[in-house]
DNA sequence: CCTGGCACTCTTCCCATGCGAGTGCCAGCA
DNA sequence: TGCTGGCACTCGCATGGGAAGAGTGCCAGG
């Protein structure tokens, strides 16, 4: 239905600007892209995308500007992904690979990204749910209070108390250490609750209330979708939005500091590859002038977390896209390393 | 030097000035508080103030705003610290009682301040050299790799891989846990070292080199500075700062995002009370059109970390200390009771 | 030492004007 | 049918000149 010109024209349309934020006329399209036809022909290409819906004019006689439609079409099928240079690839991987523990990797990752896409970043911390449990510890802090530490094989740590409804030996305590790290460890979240089922059963009357105490509080850390944490940064990146200031970063600022917004919003993505929500494609009202350019991470082949960055729909979507990638593979590599 | 009613005069330009955002003239000073005097007067007292370089003007002839110098002697002398009215204390106390944790403890605190002072807020972590040592963990992931919990009296962990020079039998790890807890357990951070100086003494020497490896981990965590985290919110009340607006919330920003600038700042206050710090007192550059309130709290009689907030120069002085008091005050109850 | 009055200084707002960029349409041409 | 050059038209934006208003500094008088 769009000629293959038509589409090079909205291609020419959206990077034009995407680089001088202004919007873009015909002459100008004609003198700083070869397409071969003059000025006026583009005219009556810009006529028919702008009755497509691709583009619009702000006001009557300036130039047009992308819509959300035509940034759709634009990363659909005009543009692919730009990978990173081979020496972007290695400032990655150096940075990430200083990190120390689990914390620094995700802070580490979000100033990353920040700073590569200039944009805001968003790193969900490796998902509990995903993951596989790494060791279980009970301490014994008062006769009738025990805290339980979770690890996981992506090396976070979630702890909780627990108060026994009886007093709990040394002897047994270690005895239930024993038996639930036998039985969990190295196994996946999901299927902790079948195999701690029964487990209550191999104790003694008297500690069995404290046992399944201590399981479900086990349990319920594992399900706790609100811990499911996530750190920000390069917010400062939002000073470069645009003209008209405080309206618009104001939500975006807001949205942000809703951890849930977020989370729901990289929840979203599901594809394998790297996915793209341009401006009122987003649920949440406040982004609605954003784009979220998000993808999945993990260990091994499968995504534990998400990441990736929140900016104005007029963004660098190929290069965003490939550093979002980019990161997101490397920060595989180093979690399946430590 | 400066008599009682220029005092007063001063008082009421920066009252003004905070409510109103706008330069205050002697015409509209003498309408909305009774001074006694007419706006002639008035003037000669403002061109007092202003030789004393607590006033000045943004143009000639505009109304005048304070200077730094004015806000600091208001502060100091001026205002006093307005008390939160009892349903306010109320709310405090609910909204932080229902924390699950320590994260959760220092989540909801910054909100909570981020509400009640409509400002960017910043609450450190408790932090761990003032803290006690109420558990420390090893966990054999493999022969020669332990990894290290440290569990404070705050609630806090911290974790940390070992590797260890040679293989370390589980024997050896739980005499290791034993005698490691039996002596540091419930002491200060900062009386660890010599408490386990003579520690590797007692295994046999084939252990000796990773008792000292588990050791030296364990002492490198206690003295890490930049493990010092912090958690910031409120940060879309910067759009409520001025009108010309990218340039100023631009490096409060980019200020924000540095850590190490946060904690130094909070860390710069010594005071037991309320720090109030104003704009060119802040030593970071972006920060010189902020003022920062901070105050230290802690679970005990003794501050263990800072909290605190940013907000622009005019900001309400007495309520935002009262606020960040009461909240410290708050916190610090929380704490002590998990 | 306070007060009212007065002249003066700026900023801000508003409007008219001109310019330029960009468009839409049309007639002509391949 | 599709491309091109030309042309009239529409707006947005910047420019400049008043006019208004707020606020000041200073002075003479109480």
């Amino acid at each position: 239905m769009l000629s293959e010109r038509r589409l090079q024209v909205l291609r020419a349309i959206v990077q034009d600007y995407v680089g001088t934020e202004e919007p873009v006329g015909s002459k100008a399209l004609t003198e700083r892209h070869n397409l071969g036809v003059s000025p006026a022909t583009v005219r009556n290409d810009m006529a028919a995308l702008e009755d497509e819906g691709f583009i619009a004019q702000p006001h009557t006689s300036a130039g047009r500007i992308p819509t959300d439609k035509g940034y759709r079409l634009f990363v659909d099928k005009l543009a692919g992904v730009k990978p990173m240079t081979a020496p972007e690839r290695r400032a990655i991987q150096n940075f990430l690979e200083g990190a120390v523990d689990l914390d620094d990797v995700v802070a580490r990752t979000v100033r990353l990204l920040a700073q590569l896409t200039r944009q805001v970043a968003v790193v969900q911390y490796p998902s509990l749910t995903r993951s596989t449990v790494r060791h279980v510890e009970l301490l014994s802090l008062a006769p009738a209070r025990v805290m339980l530490v979770l690890i996981t094989d992506t090396g976070r740590v979630e702890q909780r108390m627990v108060d026994c409804p009886a007093p709990f030996g040394e002897a047994s305590l270690a005895d239930l250490r024993a038996r639930l790290n036998s039985r969990v460890a190295g196994r996946r979240f999901t299927d902790v609750p079948r195999l701690v089922e029964d487990l209550p059963d191999a104790f003694e009357p008297e500690d069995r209330g404290t046992v399944s105490t201590v399981l479900s509080t086990l349990l319920e850390t594992l399900v706790e979708e609100n811990e499911e944490r996530l750190m920000i940064g390069g917010t400062a990146n939002l000073t470069r939005f645009g003209h008209d200031f405080p309206l618009v970063i104001r939500p975006v600022l807001e949205a942000l500091e809703e951890q849930v917004v977020l989370l729901k919003l990289l929840g979203e993505a599901k594809d394998p590859g790297v996915t793209v929500r341009i401006g009122h494609e987003n649920a949440h009202e406040g982004l609605n002038s954003t784009s979220v350019v998000s993808v999945g991470y993990g260990s091994g082949g499968e995504a534990v977390a998400k990441l990736g960055v929140v900016g104005p729909t007029r963004m660098d979507y190929p290069g965003t896209m490939g550093a979002v990638r980019a990161v997101a593979r490397y920060v595989g590599q180093i979690l399946a390393e430590s």
